[in-house]
DNA sequence: TCATTAAATTGTT
DNA sequence: AACAATTTAATGA
């Protein structure tokens, strides 16, 4: 297992290719971005690696350049609860990263992953000095509150596949996750772990979305052909139980 | 570059 | 959980 120390070792600077891949580059001053390229580091990780523990106090704040994390949580009574995936183009941790407290949850590599850290210095450097971050870090505020909240009514959703439409239209978000666009690179059984489902169970829900038309199937990948369909998928009396 | 083989992923029971 | 079928990745000539 790859622990915090070591994900460090394996870090380098990043390519030319990769930081244009990040979506707030872009926002940055030349001077700004100089000072960011000299500071972001990209590290590998390997499925179930962990990018960063619960109580662990922040030095980075983290984004997903390839690959696919898995944000979750350990409870009080000792379960493990799983928030969200955080596909390519997601950049996560600024509300602790802002508090300079410790992660609030974990984070694993679902699959083989590329992932940028920016240390919280300089995070706190581009907060105090760069208009166009500041409403980058606030969009992105605004927008995972909305996620946390249709996060919390998927959990109560009892058709597992509401559960994988909603959960696949919350990865499928441009705002959050940029580095998406029309194919989101996930498995099935990966998707199964996310939503929480059997690989059979999700396979099942994403054939009747194939049918519905909001979305195609392809080999390690899905295609959104309709994203509006997927976020308000309700499905009408067509299934078994019904 | 092509053919062969291994590995990964999917669809189904 | 197990299986066969399909797709992709890797290998080597």
């Amino acid at each position: 297992m790859l622990t915090d120390s070591s994900l460090h070792q394996r870090r380098r600077p990043l390519t030319e290719p990769e930081l244009d891949a990040i979506p707030w580059i872009h926002l940055l001053a030349p001077h700004e971005r100089e000072r960011v390229t000299d500071d972001l580091k990209i590290a590998d990780a390997s499925p179930g690696d962990y990018i960063c523990r619960m109580g662990r106090p922040v030095t980075y704040w983290f984004g997903v350049v390839d690959g696919m994390l898995k944000m979750s949580s350990d409870t009080a009574e000792g379960r493990t609860m799983t928030f969200t995936g955080v596909p390519p183009g997601g950049w996560f941790g600024e509300g602790t990263a802002m508090k300079r407290e410790s992660y609030r949850y974990n984070i694993q590599a679902l699959r083989k992953s590329r992932v940028a850290g920016l240390h919280v210095d300089t995070f706190h450097w581009l907060l105090d000095h760069s208009i166009g971050f500041n409403r980058f870090v606030m969009n992105q505020l605004n927008e995972r509150l909305g996620q946390f909240i249709a996060a919390r009514e998927i959990d109560r959703m009892t058709n597992p596949d509401i559960r994988v439409a909603r959960s696949l239209a919350a990865l499928f978000n441009p705002v959050l996750y940029p580095g998406v666009g029309e194919v989101l690179r996930i498995t099935q059984q990966e998707l199964a772990y996310l939503v929480g489902l059997s690989r059979q169970r999700v396979n099942e829900a994403l054939t009747t979305l194939a049918a519905q038309g909001s979305i195609r199937v392809e080999y390690g990948g899905l295609r959104v052909l309709d994203l509006h369909a997927l976020r308000s998928t309700v499905f009408p009396a067509t299934r078994s139980e019904l």
